[in-house]
DNA sequence: GTATTATTGGACTATTCAGTCCAAAATTAA
DNA sequence: TTAATTTTGGACTGAATAGTCCAATAATAC
């Protein structure tokens, strides 16, 4: 993705007048398309991956969605929000250690090696688009905000650092996972980092 | 990349007799291969990129490294080597701290936003990749290895987690790095992480 | 100098890529 | 039914892609 993008298409406005009604769900086919990114990533993704996974036409795709970037970052923007809401969840409903649970929820996404979407796309993108660069630091810093009203409810903002070590903690077991390295000897180093991070 | 490649050229054996000597240093251009990968990732970066990077025809390119895939692999393989003797050799020579000059050394790689050569690809491509899956499982195994030894130089085996957790913390500032959040506040938190992992 | 061997530049190929375009079909309001 | 409006399929475009090929050149051994 270059970050001048030479695109001109934009997504058409739909009009509630007559006409053909789509036959397609915009959100579903928004999820289906966050799911092709997150697996092969921005670069080894292509228009044909894209439309056949989600069932459109070439005509369709770039009448509803304008172009592959502008895709791009939309999914990106529903896969963060959506992200932040299940971590916040994941926080709220943990009986006994929520902390734990973040840690857990975070480094084990999906259960599979495909990773955090945003940490994939920050590790490929960020340094040479600085609008995925921005929806990566506000996706980092929310978690981290997490983390600390966790951590002390009361002074979020006196644990900071240390909100932002078990962040950095979680995010960088993504690594080992994508590498092979098996899910429970991470769950091992992670209780194990718990115990010794939390006293 | 696709795991299974479809090249059939492979590089030519260098024989003694007579005939032209090549005109560049083999080593010399694989670490330009190198800094072009891990600048743009192995899916953005074209083989014009690279030739016009190494200052190789496209001839000299495919004659003396094959084709894109076994250069890639040599350039990661050449990096992991050089960035283990690195760390070991910081470990050795910090005086006083040796955790702490490690996770300084692998938090801020060449000082800029590019991260590590080997998480980045680690993260690009391992999934699908098992040749690379391998090489950077191997590379971060190491890197605990390094951190064990360093945490007890006695009884490193006992200390495996802990120097797991090290690592994993040094590797996900990377991603905090590269989404643009600034190199002092990383520095900050690690420092505080140092502590709390201490004790 | 000559024969031998290797490198080199750059044209070439076949494929894939993102994005455009338009005629045909589908749907609605009236 | 008709007019209006939109979606749809799929052909098309020009650019970029990885990799091949060969005649010309350069260097060595003798």
């Amino acid at each position: 993705m270059t970050e001048t993008s030479t695109h001109t298409s934009t997504p058409d406005k739909r009009s509630a007048g007559p006409g053909r009604p789509r036959n397609f769900d915009e959100a579903a086919v928004l999820e289906i398309a966050i799911r092709v990114f997150w697996q092969n990533g921005y670069e080894a993704t292509s228009l044909d991956d894209l439309t056949k996974a989600m069932g459109l036409s070439r005509s369709s795709f770039y009448s509803a969605f304008g172009c592959k970037q502008t895709l791009f970052l939309r999914a990106l923007e529903h896969y963060s929000r959506n992200g932040i809401r299940n971590l916040k969840n994941v926080a709220d409903t943990a009986d006994g250690n929520a902390v734990e649970a973040m840690m857990q929820a975070l480094s084990d996404p999906q259960g599979g090696t495909q990773g955090c979407m945003l940490v994939n796309c920050i590790t490929e993108l960020a340094p040479h688009d600085e609008k995925v660069a921005q929806i990566g630091r506000r996706h980092l810093e929310s978690i981290e905000e997490i983390f600390a009203n966790a951590l002390d409810p009361q002074h979020p903002e006196a644990v900071r650092d240390k909100a932002s070590a078990f962040s950095s903690l979680a995010i960088g077991t993504l690594a080992l996972r994508k590498a092979g390295i098996p899910a429970d000897r991470i769950a091992e180093t992670l209780k194990q980092a718990k115990i010794i991070l939390s006293t």
